[in-house]
RNA sequence: GGGAGCUUAGCUCAGCUGGUUCAGAGCAUCUGCCUUACAAGCAGAGGGUCAUCGGUUCGAACCCGGUAGCUCCCA
């Protein structure tokens, strides 16, 4: 064999085993007789790049993938993109006026173009990203949520929750961003608090000389849009003025002063000025007193005509202007600091503007039963289960879905208007799947389209079944077999906007759920604790990371500390852990590559090195199997690491180059390399890459041999006291015999001399053991009159050494020690002593538990001895 | 304001139905080693009143209640 590299290059191996999988068609799955596995990729956007969240839900997936596929699964794991309405739009806007165009001089058709020309451009960028990562997707199965049968899927849905009288049309009090010009969702509002302003400004009561009232408001440029004054109807400091009424300062508007139990009369003056245009509180207010609406503020957040004041001018502006205003006309009576929670936009950061607006909703309440039924009775399990919780309290209160955005990027709602109507039935639209030529009523030819397009999410809600045509061709060969999918990966902050709406749409399109695991990953932040994210800029490149440290390096990295649902304080160093760990598992291949197997017969010491790791491996195998069936990632990796680095290479190796120093016999040299392929197998799943690379480098390997399509190691029976008997006796005797050079500061070079007894007579080692690092040598003479002596106990029995030739023992510092462990043994065997001469414990424990007792003070007793005999000897 | 969850070593977390010498792991730290697979390594060591107060129990990190702090969700 050829000189094998002292470190392991990634870069090598990368494209190499990638580009050969793909060939291969390894990740490519056809429905057949197997059964079927099944993930969905939680679609990330055409406008994203990969970020360390990314790589975190990614690796996830490849893992759980990868694993199955080798338990013999025909695994699938179906990849995407989403077009995600409100952010491409925007970052097409953006590109468009860099090169001097505005949206508005453009057609719909010719933005379109524009659109999907950058979709075409970057949209697969994060594609080739998730690549680099090693994700084994089927790449055949590609989608993107604007394909035309994916957006047939989404307007056949429309059309037919239409007809079911689910979605309808109506005017309502929508969050809407005055910078996107949209409507967004409840969902993508986020409440910050901020510091603000409460302002008390005093109307006066109508045909009163010198009477007023004084309310107390955050938004004093919503004056203008004022119907009413409302108060508590308990509240003596109003009492009198219900049902009188007072003057709207500036607009010089007569309004009603009402009473309503909603008003807080602790909060400012218990006074509140009522604005149904542009508070939901106000508005339902306005609703249940009949209350004028007055729309005072234009899309864009400027003031509109009604305002009558200010009109053009932004809201922020305004309310600097119209404080100064009022208060120069005496209305001001005082300013208080307070912090108050603002909504922002997700998406362009803008504050939310409450705006009347009409709207399409979808009705919630019905269709959301099943879904929640089936989370609450576990069809449906999420991983950790502490988030049931918050769904449960989300969908007992769930409200109708807005699903209209006022937007071109999309698909564009199947909704039609008749342009004359002269029939009142004109009025009402016409919701079709295909283009109507003339309204149904009137026979009128002038029809024009809804405007707005779908929420992105009404399309993404529907990915488990569109991806397998399950709309366009129901019950097609692809369908039946892959839904319900297994296991959703996603994060928790996307719970309701996309994993119940999947699950709902599941339910009311195919009765089944559409997943039967959602596992929700952690969020990955910095080292402060912020959420890491491109507009932060705190986010390593994931590209530069795999550069530096190897995709299986991050691999590990991003998950050797990531349980479910816990965030991520993300560290560089974790990736380079990983690195060293690639570097291990490359090394001990390096060594194995070196032996010759020889046709001799091993010793004893081997065969019982190699029965250990035997017996250890297999029971390993069921406790990786075990964190795996229980999504418990983070921990059957690090469970294999341990089993690799400290079992195989650190005990294993180290002892088995000394047992066969003079030669590898045949059958030590075959179990070490099936080890080793075992381990490879159980690493996989987190490392694909170095481990198919070591399993092509063992042997000649052809056709379908890889790896990525080996079995998973199943467990099978093992000796449970052959391993604890071995790890206890051998183990620690080398450890033992370690401490005792480190205690007296003497290189393992310059061996302790054991005198007695010799282990292999007593039956507890082997004949022909040699101690791993040489930390003894036998005596033959086993007489030791007059020297320094060492020991240590194990199992009973003393172990006793005499130093080499010209060392000197520290005798204090020894009986120090000895006297210390005797001390804390007596406390132990007190301890245990005074719970079995408890009454009530030896009545009321369990028999087992008192069986334990009883050892456990058989064992003090004897160890206590064993150190006293040795502080004797001393 | 309403609801949920969390608090264990310097950091990130395990600790399943209360009972082994139960207080653990990885990383980090410290000490000694370039021992011919690996210094991206080897051999060791230190480090915690299990947030806090009280209760139940023969026995509590674990069960119950109060308090403090943190996080998230909803309004």
């Amino acid at each position: 064999m050829e000189e094998i590299s002292k470190i392991y290059d990634p870069k090598k191996s990368e494209e190499k085993w990638y580009s050969y999988w793909m060939e291969n068609g390894f990740f490519h799955s056809e429905p057949d007789g197997r059964e079927p596995y099944t993930i969905v990729i939680p679609p990330p956007n055409v406008t994203g790049v990969l970020h360390m969240g990314h790589v975190l839900n990614n690796t996830i997936q490849d893992v759980l993938v990868r694993h199955a596929r080798m338990k013999g699964k025909n695994a699938c794991w179906v990849p995407g993109t989403d077009h995600a309405s409100i952010a491409t739009e925007a970052k097409v806007v953006a590109m468009l006026k860099e090169k001097g165009i505005s949206k508005n001089d453009l057609t719909r058709n010719e933005f379109l173009k524009y659109a999907w020309e950058w979709k075409e451009k970057y949209g697969g960028i994060i594609i080739e990203q998730i690549k680099k990562l090693g994700c084994s997707c089927d790449w055949d199965r590609l989608r993107f949520t604007m394909d035309k049968d994916m957006s047939d899927a989404v307007l056949q849905v429309f059309v037919d929750l239409y007809k079911k009288g689910n979605i309808y049309r109506g005017v309502r009090m929508i969050n809407w961003d005055p910078k996107g010009l949209t409507a967004v969702s409840d969902e993508e509002v986020i409440h910050k608090e901020v510091d603000s302003k409460l302002y008390y400004v005093k109307y006066k009561i109508e045909n009163t000389a010198d009477e007023w009232i004084t309310i107390a408001t955050t938004r004093p440029e919503t004056i203008l849009g004022d119907t009413a004054v409302c108060v508590h109807p308990n509240d003596e400091r109003y009492k009198k003025l219900v049902g009188k009424r007072a003057i709207i300062p500036m607009v010089n508007r007569s309004v009603p002063i009402i009473a309503d139990d909603y008003i807080l009369m602790e909060f400012g003056t218990g006074a509140l000025k009522v604005t149904p245009a542009h508070d939901i509180n106000d508005y339902n207010l306005g609703v249940k007193h009949n209350l004028p609406i007055i729309d005072t503020i234009n899309p864009d957040g400027t003031m509109s005509k009604e305002a009558g004041f200010y009109i053009g001018e932004d809201r922020f502006v305004v309310r600097e202007k119209i404080v100064k205003d009022l208060d120069e006309l005496g209305h001001i009576v005082k300013v208080d600091n307070i912090r108050n929670k603002v909504g922002y936009s997700e998406r362009t950061n803008a504050v939310i503007e409450p705006k009347l607006s009409m709207q399409w909703f979808l009705k919630m309440d019905q269709i959301s039963k099943p879904a929640l039924e089936n989370v609450l009775n576990g069809t449906i399990k999420l991983i950790p289960e502490k988030y049931i919780n918050t769904y449960r309290h989300w969908m007992e209160n769930v409200h109708d879905w807005c699903i209209s955005r006022q937007l071109w990027w999309g698909q564009r709602i199947p909704a039609y208007y008749c342009i004359d109507a002269p029939m009142p039935a004109c009025r009402e639209a016409i919701v079709s799947e295909t283009n109507p030529e003339k309204c149904p009523h009137c026979g009128s030819a002038n029809i024009r389209q809804d405007e707005d397009v779908l929420d992105t999410w009404f399309s993404s809600w529907l990915w488990p079944i569109s991806v397998f045509d399950g709309f366009k061709s129901p019950g097609n060969k692809d369908i039946n077999y892959y839904y319900p999918t297994n296991d959703l990966v996603t994060a928790p902050e996307i719970l309701f906007f996309w994993v119940a709406r999947m699950i709902i749409a599941g339910y009311e399109y195919l009765g089944k759920e559409p997943f039967k695991n959602v596992y929700l990953t952690g969020i990955v932040r910095d080292k402060q604790g912020r959420k890491m994210s491109k507009s932060l800029g705190n986010s390593p490149d994931p590209l530069d990371l795999i550069a530096q440290f190897g995709a299986d390096g991050v691999r590990v990295g991003i998950l050797l500390c990531s349980p479910a649902g816990n965030d991520l304080p993300f560290d560089e160093s974790l990736c380079e852990q990983g690195r060293n760990f690639s570097n291990k598992l490359w090394n001990s291949f390096r060594l194995i590559s070196t032996w010759k197997p020889e046709n001799t017969e091993p010793s004893e010491d081997a065969l019982k090195n190699s029965l250990w790791f035997k017996n250890k491996l297999e029971e390993q195998i069921a406790i990786i199997e075990l964190h795996f069936s229980s999504y418990r990632i983070s921990e059957a990796l690090m469970a294999i690491y341990k089993l690799v680095w400290d079992d195989y290479c650190s005990e294993y190796l180290e002892r088995i180059k000394i047992s066969c120093r003079n030669g590898f016999p045949q059958k030590i040299y075959d179990d070490t390399i099936n080890y080793l392929e075992v381990l490879l197998k159980l690493v996989h799943p987190f490392m694909p890459f170095i481990t198919e690379e070591i399993w092509d480098n063992i042997r000649q390997r052809e056709g379908k041999d890889r790896i990525i399509v080996s079995d998973f190691p199943a467990s099978g029976k093992f000796d449970n006291a052959m391993v604890s008997h071995f790890e206890e006796i051998r183990k620690s005797f080398v450890r033992n015999g370690r401490n005792l050079h480190q205690q007296i500061n003497l290189p393992l070079k310059q061996r302790l001399i054991l005198v007695s007894p010799d282990p292999a007579s007593i039956g507890i080692l082997p004949s022909d053991m040699e101690l791993s690092g040489s930390v003894y040598q036998s005596s033959n003479t086993l007489t030791d009159e007059g020297k320094d002596k060492l020991s240590f106990v194990l199992k009973d029995h003393e172990f006793i050494f005499t130093l080499p030739e010209g060392v000197v023992l520290d005798k204090s510092q020894e009986k120090e020690k000895l006297l210390k462990e005797l001390d804390y043994n007596k406390g132990f065997l007190r301890s245990v002593e005074a719970k079995l001469s408890n009454q009530k414990f030896v009545s009321n424990a369990k028999p087992e538990v008192i069986q334990n007792e009883k050892n456990k003070k058989a064992d003090a007793e004897s160890k206590i001895q064993a150190l006293e005999k040795q502080l004797e000897n001393l």
